[in-house]
DNA sequence: TCGATTATTCGACATATATCGAAGTATACC
DNA sequence: GGTATACTTCGATATATGTCGAATAATCGA
């Protein structure tokens, strides 16, 4: 239970730690945004792109793209999967719904007080899919 | 303008980093819920707490709990005021509610195809009230 | 099979972060 | 003034992170 909670925080905590990091937040962005519908993309499956796209324009060697790309990946953030050569990346709305809701059942004012409700979002469980 | 978007990045980037370490997150998460409306707490003011109330039961030094509550604040975080021995902290709900509208803007499903108004939310200017 | 393209892994290195304890500052109370 | 309480600053140190280039792996096309 407890020790339940403390996994949740770990979780939330390693999320947030994804994307502290500018040139993942702009990656991170890159994905969501590039592909989004209305948007020509080279992808054609709505948010998703290879990993050599979301790394164009930061000026950073490719395994340091590589690198970035891993961290969000292990963080649950977003989901890989190998198409031919490329490696195709998606967000993972789950995830992403889940840190949403974190901050939304504040900062927003709806419902505070709900710390139990509120940390209980079981973020993307660690050992599936990757 | 693509100057001013570079600095909204690093100020959201600068947010999650504050929010990455498990320590800082759960100050923050007791700052949020300690004093929550309903809830009984030391400090009859909404959602506010002194650094020693927020630093208990992490099993930190004193000077690194400081250090932590300095990270938040200097993230704009949270606002701190001396009140006679005490500081009290107190979430800055402007800052939390655009990271959360950050976030929201995809992953609850809401209008994607926004990144132009999405990362324009003005995080807090970091030159004020520090 | 060979070469091109795409991405990952590895080793090295500089810088940043988390942590502590000791010393310093600010405020309150006697 | 002197002492207690609450917090910060400083210096040290171990560990983590971001970055690169070189080497490796996987896939496609000729």
């Amino acid at each position: 239970m407890s020790n339940n909670r403390n996994k949740e925080v770990e979780n939330l905590a390693a999320c947030f730690k994804a994307l502290s990091n500018p040139h993942r937040l702009r990656i991170f962005i890159k994905l969501i945004t590039c592909c989004s519908p209305g948007t020509s993309c080279p992808v054609k499956d709505g948010m998703s792109a290879c990993v050599g796209e979301l790394g164009k324009d930061l000026g950073l060697a490719a395994s340091t793209i590589s690198h970035h790309i891993k961290e969000l990946h292990t963080a649950g953030l977003l989901r890989m999967e190998r198409s031919g050569q490329r490696i195709e990346c998606r967000v993972d709305v789950d995830a992403l719904r889940k840190l949403s809701g974190f901050l939304a059942g504040w900062g927003i004012g709806i419902s505070p007080a709900t710390l139990d409700h509120a940390t209980s979002i079981e973020l993307k469980d660690q050992t599936n899919g990757r």
